[in-house]
DNA sequence: AGATTCTCTTAAAGTAGTTTAATAAATCAA
DNA sequence: TTGATTTATTAAACTACTTTAAGAGAATCT
């Protein structure tokens, strides 16, 4: 055995856009069969970005330009109250969506924030280039489709926790849905995601390592 | 003047399924052209239903057949949480859809509850049959997509507001957001739906009213 | 019309979560 | 490696909101 650790090094390929791009056709076809065609069409519509750690994708006031799917790395999506202080309210790892999605859609200012938690791999459309993609592929609104679905979903649920569930359980439930994401972000983003403060997290944590 | 008060009385006319189906043509006319021969295919994906005041359109733990379009009156959907509180999710009233979203696209088992809060006209369609109807007419997607992504934006601004706001702050943003609905419903729904007991919501419209 | 049930209000006591502040531990910059 | 900045923890005082209870008013049921 040459590297004993082999197994766990996570190589990061990034020589060569056509990985990138492949990631995402491989995304696209857990949910539509593509010709080979089709597939060649796709790359021309996305544009490879790198986002160092702690830098920003989106501010909040600019014009919403892209939509961004996740190659590898990990963004935190958040808005900023009337008193300054920031509440995430999403966090996007590899295959994950992410953008200001009424700024997107309606073509209008951001009224939220995207930063990189970690150095992060993306690959940005227009809203322009997604329309001219779904016109080109017409069976690609199904992928679309089913992401909104699933956004949908995923944001009744969390509706549904704030008003049922206590910070605790909440937290819990976070460390069960989104294992590998609560292992690389801060507590005092996760808190901020749950709406609690990092010293009530704190006090959490505590109360559920013991006995 | 035969009687003065005419233009306050409301004349709801359900002798004839035409009326109630075109209100739906009518939304969906607002986002989508429809030639006459679609017009004329529409109406065979729906069904009317009547419902009365206080009685329920969906259980939890039922299997969800319909998704439902509201003509007139009002429902109210809500999840029951592990104390057996009651939570408000949405209501629906004159041209909303309604219906428990996962159950209804993934066909699965209801999680929600869906009651009327007054008497109320809906058009019901199946989950087969929205498909077949979007394989008639596949203008028709770009409807349903714009209701998805309306739903998404709601869903979105209601996460940052449970984030961003107090409960006196969620409370004036309803009532300027939905004024016809406030004036409809018991504060004691309204105080579920933003997340407080009624009793809450009382002490925030005492304070109010005063100075 | 009278009895019953539900809704709204008020108030006092209680609790989940915040604020402030201080300290230790980890990360970052140089 | 050192100093500077950020993050996590702890605790005490505080606040937004809940719970319980009780009474008045409205709606609903026979």
């Amino acid at each position: 055995m040459i590297c004993k650790f082999a197994q766990t090094i996570k190589v990061v390929i990034v020589d060569d856009n056509k990985t990138l791009i492949n990631q995402l056709l491989d995304h696209i076809k857990k949910h539509v069969r593509l010709s080979k065609e089709e597939e060649s069409i796709i790359p021309h519509y996305f544009e490879h970005k790198e986002i160092k750690k702690r830098q920003y994708l989106l501010n909040s006031d600019s014009l919403v330009k892209h939509d961004f799917f996740v190659i590898n790395g990990c963004l935190r999506t958040f808005v900023i109250d009337m008193n300054g202080n920031e509440h995430n309210l999403l966090f996007a790892t590899e295959n994950w969506w992410t953008g200001d999605f009424k700024g997107f859609y309606k073509q209008e200012m951001a009224t939220q924030n995207i930063q990189a938690l970690e150095n992060t791999h993306v690959l940005c459309i227009t809203k322009e280039g997604k329309d001219e993609l779904v016109e080109r592929i017409p069976m690609i609104t199904l992928y679309f489709n089913k992401l909104f679905e699933n956004a949908i979903i995923a944001h009744q649920k969390r509706i549904e926790q704030t008003l049922c569930f206590t910070a605790e359980e909440r937290y819990l439930d976070f460390l069960k849905v989104y294992p590998n994401v609560s292992q690389r972000i801060s507590q005092k983003h996760i808190a901020s995601y749950l709406g609690i403060t990092p010293e009530f997290l704190s006090m959490i944590r505590k109360k559920l390592t013991l006995p």
